[in-house]
DNA sequence: CCAATACATCGTAATATTGCAATGAACAAT
DNA sequence: ATTGTTCATTGCAATATTACGATGTATTGG
């Protein structure tokens, strides 16, 4: 009758070697376009390819800091390179990476479908 | 000099206010996607399709009420179909959504790739 | 009726995410 | 040199997510 070792260990946090790379892959991009503040960011860039963080913030209506803050876990995610110039940083889609979503997206569809339709 | 009024309200919590109908809806199917377990179910589902909790919790190895947890997840944003029969619930993937989630993407990926590429 | 099966839900613990004011660094302009 | 601009980072508060044991309900099998 033990009830030891109930102890809580890595509560909170997923458990990611439970699951392939691929698994795991599309799970980190979806992860970025689980906010839609992201998801407009993506779309403003994509729309005008070189953009700097002030203005991003202006037009998606979040403070500069937030705006920043969902821009690094993008660029951490892959999908966004950025270049300073002068006090600017441009930021641009990584297009590469763009291209590798849409892959591991069509794998989970082709997966998903695979039987049921 | 009013220090007042920085009283800390909707901490925490996304301004889904901010953005379209359409990225909100896709930044919702995205979240789904956000945890491997998720992505896992779905394939699996897809595969079988008809399939049993108990059969999913031992195929990606967690437990019952946190499989049930994120088929409860996966259910609410309305990608997934549940029949009772006797004591077991069978799960569907629901097709039609899982093309929601197609076209939304690619609605996704033809603003972001406007004029980057 | 009684044990076993299948599942959702509750409660709880730990971590992750979201948002912003305040701050500091780097550069530009005067 | 001083000021203004642009941005990342820090610190903090509030909410959300993740995971699972324990529990209750409903059904099946004996």
């Amino acid at each position: 009758m033990r009830t030891e070792n109930l102890i809580t260990e890595n509560m909170g946090v997923s458990k990611r070697h439970l699951h392939t790379m691929s698994v795991n892959q599309l799970a980190d991009l979806a992860k970025v376009l689980s906010h839609p503040a992201r998801i407009s960011i993506l779309n403003y860039i994509g729309d005008c390819d070189g953009c700097l963080c002030k203005d991003i913030s202006a037009t998606i209506k979040l403070s500069q800091p937030t705006t920043s803050q969902h821009l690094q876990v993008i660029k951490k995610a892959g999908l966004l390179k950025s270049k300073f110039e002068g006090k600017s940083q441009y930021y641009r889609i990584n297009v590469e990476k763009l291209g590798k979503l849409k892959s591991l997206f069509q794998e989970f569809f082709e997966t998903t479908e695979a039987k049921c339709c």
